[in-house]
Parts: C-alpha cells; sequence; structure tokens
DNA sequence: ATGGCCAGCATCGCTGGA
C-alpha cells in the first residue's frame, strides 16, 4: 500500500495536478494539506470519479485538510484534536485497510518567538499527546502531511542561513524528536536518501531550480508499519508542472 | 541587489505562507 503527503497550496488551483498525479502514481491513501476550501466547494465528484473516496475538515482561505482512499472510504473518521480546541482545519485521521492514517497541517509558526510561534508549539505538545492515545489503540499508525518542520541540518539547504531560524528552531526539533520517541519513525530516513533532498522550495529566487529547499513534509510510521516499509521518496515531478504548489508530494510504500 | 513568488479576498493592497 502506497501512502502519500501533499500540501496543495489550494485544491482548487491544483485539482488538474491532483487528478494527473493520482492517475501517474496510484497512491491508496493521500493526505492533503492547504486545501483552502469549504464543504459545498470541496471537488468531491472529480475525486471519486478517479476511483478515491473522500473525508475532509476545511475552511475558506485558510488551511484545510483531506483524506483521499483509493476504492473504499476511510473508516472512523476523526477531525481535530480532542485535546485541542481549534478553529483552524489542521487535522483528519482516518482507518484504512487496518492502518490508522494521521494526516495534519502543522502550524507554520511565523517567526520564533511570536504569538503564531507559540501556538505551534502548544498545537505540537497537544498532537503528542493525542497521538500518544492513538497509538494505544491503534499500533499500526502513519502521521504524514506538512510537518513545518526540517528535522535536521541535513534537511536544509543552508543550515547556517537558518539556524534558529523558524522551521528549523530547537524547539520545534525538540517537538519532532518527541513524536519520534512515541514510536514514529521517520520513513524516509529508513532508506538511502539523495544529499540535499528537499519537500518544499521557495516560490521566489528561483528557490526549485537552485534546489534551495527543505523537508518539511514527512510520513512517519508506528514501529509495526516501518517493519513492513519497503521504500520512501519524494517526487518532484510535479514541482516541475506550470502553476505548481510549492512543496512535492512525499511517498512511503507498505508491505503486506 | 539583503529581494525577487503565489493564493485568496477583494480591488488596484493586504494577509499568510515558509
Amino acid at each position: 500500500m502506497k501512502l502519500a503527503a501533499w500540501n496543495v497550496n489550494s485544491l482548487k488551483v491544483r485539482l488538474p495536478q491532483l487528478l494527473d498525479w493520482l492517475a501517474a502514481s496510484a497512491p491508496d491513501v493521500v493526505c492533503l494539506q492547504e486545501t483552502k476550501l469549504e464543504g459545498a466547494n470541496f471537488p468531491r465528484a472529480e475525486i471519486e470519479a478517479a476511483g478515491y473516496q473522500v473525508a475532509f475538515s476545511g475552511q475558506k482561505t485558510y488551511n484545510g485538510v483531506a483524506l483521499l482512499a483509493r476504492g473504499e472510504a476511510p473508516a472512523d473518521v476523526v477531525c481535530g484534536n480532542p485535546h485541542f480546541p481549534d478553529e483552524q482545519k489542521r487535522l483528519i485521521a482516518g482507518t484504512v485497510r487496518g492502518v490508522r492514517v494521521v494526516c495534519a497541517y502543522i502550524p507554520n509558526g511565523q517567526a520564533v518567538g511570536s504569538d503564531k510561534y507559540a501556538y505551534k508549539l502548544a498545537w505540537l505538545a497537544a498532537l503528542e499527546r493525542w497521538l500518544g492515545e492513538e497509538l494505544a489503540a491503534h499500533p499500526q499508525l502513519a502521521l504524514a502531511g506538512d510537518f513545518n518542520i526540517a528535522p535536521e541540518d541535513r534537511d536544509v539547504h543552508d543550515p547556517a542561513a537558518w539556524a534558529g531560524q523558524i522551521l528549523c528552531s530547537d524547539p520545534e526539533r525538540a517537538a519532532f524528536q518527541r513524536l519520534q520517541a512515541l514510536g514514529l519513525q521517520d520513513s524516509f530516513r529508513l532508506f538511502e536518501q539523495a544529499p540535499k533532498s528537499f519537500s518544499w522550495w521557495d516560490y521566489r529566487m528561483l528557490g526549485f531550480q537552485k534546489n534551495q529547499g527543505l523537508r518539511i513534509d514527512h510520513i512517519l510510521l508506528s514501529a509495526p508499519l516501518a517493519a513492513r516499509c519497503t521504500a520512501a521518496g519524494i517526487d518532484r515531478e510535479m514541482r516541475k508542472r506550470e502553476r505548481p504548489s510549492d512543496h512535492a508530494p512525499v511517498t512511503a510504500e507498505i508491505g503486506a
């Protein structure tokens, strides 16, 4: 089973690319972030026509997450974190083929020390608490999405320039490590990977052309799923398109 | 040259992203 996560930066704009990518890559489960759509505008019919059933939690203009599952509806869907009342639609979970899939759009944080940074750290602490419970109930669990955290310096094109900055600060990285301490493993690092592998590139300054990026989109797997994981990667093809999302899809393959 | 982009909402400039 192939799991994927993609921050589409507006599902309205990126729908043609999403449909192309579903056809080309045939993922079994897709976690979308930044759909930026309210329920009535969600392109359910187009996605169902591509063979996927959907569950989503959306709002106008900002945020918005969705789960797509090929050939079946995600079961036991939960929106939001019961430990963190939040107007912002950033979390949705569902079960597909016995795997609990948690799709997260972790806050950006804007700048270290800002109110949004405090919100990000509080959001992460509540996520850790809730995931501890989810893992106890669902040993086969994947946490996938836009984490807005580059876990290590090798995930940053220019670690000196980014040192201590948003997405790279020690408290953010410590929060990522606490998620790992729950037993979640970074699927990408289970395998040999090319140096300077990134999942996001700034639209400005020819970021993608120069490969000046960050690896901030991740698929974390519980130990039983990590043991079944046969491959993990980042699909740069969509980032080469006209009018791309600034994020590339990330994928993990789970064997039987 | 210390900034260059993009999406949404709503105009002809702002917020937010990362």
